[in-house]
RNA sequence: GGGUCGGUAGCUCAGCUGGUAGAGCAGUGCCCUUUUAAGGCAUUGGUCCUGGGUUCGAGUCCCAGCCGACCCA
């Protein structure tokens, strides 16, 4: 099957994210002064530059008389007669630069007088500090870096509309710095999960995302094709049941931190591809592993935002985390009773409590939606809701002291479901047994595999799973997913 | 899938009960050697998302569609 289709853009296309055509006057302009460098013998994507430093270390460094080198975009240009004031910024700060018309020569003259808003450029000068105390590169050489083609988004408010800042991601970057700094933040806390689990012993792995069964969550997947194979393969919708494989061939703490992807509607907590980590350890059980979690969000925010106050300093991750059983909120506000009731009463309260439930609805299902709708929006400050419903929880162990419920819990914060984790079953036959209650119904296939694997032998085992972007979005109070991931899907525009 | 709101110059936005489309920034030209949202004077730039309809006349009203945001399922 052909893929590979070439773009082209119509002409008058309806909306303003599209690039606009290359004879568009403020284009052309461009192009012209291109071609009139050019034809001066100056390179404007010039092969060589080095900048000695930052900007921000210009700034944090800064010494009358010191040379320097600096690069980065312009991002202001004020032009004085025969002077120019202009503004490079890069990935760290801004740094102006100051350049005198008459002290140049003829080629360089040639580069400045051809300058645009957007252009990326070098500066070789000294350091100085104007008038107004404005710390200063006074320039000796100008380079043109690359010349920009198409004018940037407006200089004072910056890329404003949503559509194009989410799919010409880098003009959002480029106009709106609190943009950058939320995406520095994303990273630097994966790293610190990184380094958290490392640190406690964890190794990083990958395992496949094309698989021939998707499972490890109740979710419908992305088909593809393997063409020398003449078989279909599904994106995955979950990391569990490989890693579980490698506790079985004797890695003790695993942890991937990786892309799932699931086949359903996109809103402002949903992105088709998102990201997840869950990590397994050996002998550990759910009482553990809520203590790593606890641990590991409390390190990611000190080390990443200095403080225990996230969220716009609406969420306090100071205090030890609340533990709750999930009956006990689920009779809270329901009925103490709430458990023993047959199928039509719980449907019957339900109703009371503005809850539409389905007629074919399981009774856990009912439950359910009671504490997703009603109790779990109202967890603000972080709460462990322990001991689910087994049906909810296919792939964990019963609880010692109720049959009912399993060893699991989910940490929630914001009002958000963060992180489940599990003292992970490892009796073949009962997991069996779940899978195959749970496949009830779906067309969900076993994997045979796993069942295979845990029949020779997995070791007891406490799991976690966190969603990143979701956590990510808990602690920069970021309040739609597609803010804190660079490219997020949307409808596909062609013609 | 349903509801609400939105799409006007490259960008940020005005545009009243229908009467020939505006500002700021950016651009272009001129003035200006310490400005910083630089300033002054002049000036270019529009298939008003698309397609129908109503009307003497539609950015504006009606219908259908496309894309997006939010809410609901």
């Amino acid at each position: 099957m052909e893929v590979c289709l070439t773009l082209s853009w119509k002409k008058n296309v309806p909306n303003s994210f599209m690039p606009v055509e290359e004879t568009h006057q403020l284009i052309a302009q461009r192009r012209e002064k291109l071609k009139q460098m050019r034809a001066s013998g100056i390179n404007p994507f010039a092969n060589e530059f080095q900048p000695a430093e930052t900007a921000q270390h210009v700034k944090a460094h800064f010494e009358e008389g010191r040379q320097t080198r600096v690069a980065g975009r312009i991002t202001a240009l004020r032009l004085m007669g025969k002077s120019i004031f202009c503004d490079l910024t890069d990935q760290t700060d801004r740094i102006q630069v100051y350049i005198q018309k008459q002290s140049l020569g003829d080629e360089q003259f040639e580069v400045i007088k051809h300058l645009d808003l957007g252009d990326i450029a070098g500066a070789r000068g000294t350091l100085f500090t104007t008038k107004t105390g404005e710390k200063s590169v006074k320039v000796s050489e100008f380079v043109l870096l690359a010349k920009s083609l198409r004018p940037p988004p407006e200089k004072w408010h910056g890329l404003q509309d949503v559509e194009t800042r989410y799919r010409q991601r880098y003009l959002d970057l480029m106009s709106n710095p609190e943009v950058r700094e939320l995406f520095f933040k994303r990273s630097k806390i994966v790293s610190e999960i990184r380094r958290f689990l490392e640190g406690r012993g964890y190794i990083e792995v990958e395992t496949p995302m094309m698989q021939a069964v998707p499972g490890g969550a109740a979710a419908k997947p992305f088909v593809t094709q393997h063409e020398a194979l003449g078989c279909p393969f599904y994106l995955r919708i979950a990391l569990e049941l490989y890693l579980k494989r490698l506790l079985v061939g004797g890695f003790e703490k695993v942890f991937e931190m990786g892309r799932n992807f699931r086949n359903e509607g996109l809103s402002r907590k949903h992105n088709p591809e998102f990201t997840m980590l869950e990590a397994y350890e050996a002998y550990g059980n759910f009482e553990s592993m809520m203590r790593l979690v606890e641990d590991l969000i409390r390190h990611v925010a000190q080390a990443v935002f200095g403080t225990l106050k996230v969220g716009g300093g609406r969420i306090d991750l100071g205090p030890e985390w609340e533990r709750k059983r999930y009956k006990d909120l689920i009779c809270n506000v329901t009925s103490p009773e709430w458990f023993g009731w047959p199928r039509a009463k719980k449907i019957e309260k339900a109703r009371q409590l503005n809850l539409k439930p389905e007629p074919d609805w399981e009774s856990h299902e009912i439950t359910n939606d009671v504490f997703e709708k009603i109790i779990e929006p109202g967890l603000i400050q972080p709460v462990f809701v322990t001991h689910l419903p087994k049906e909810l929880v296919p792939l964990a162990k019963a609880s010692k002291d109720d049959p009912d419920v399993v060893d699991v819990f989910e940490l929630c914060i914001n009002g958000q479901e963060i992180a489940p984790g599990y003292s992970e079953q490892n009796d073949p036959i009962e997991q069996r047994e779940r899978l195959l209650h749970q496949a009830a119904g779906h067309e969900q296939k076993l994997d045979e595999d796993f069942l295979t694997a845990l029949e020779h032998g997995m070791p007891p085992a406490g799991g976690i799973g966190i969603g990143i972007d979701r956590l990510v979005m808990m602690l920069t109070g970021a309040d739609s997913i597609r803010d804190v991931i660079f490219f997020p899907q949307l409808k596909p525009r062609e013609d």
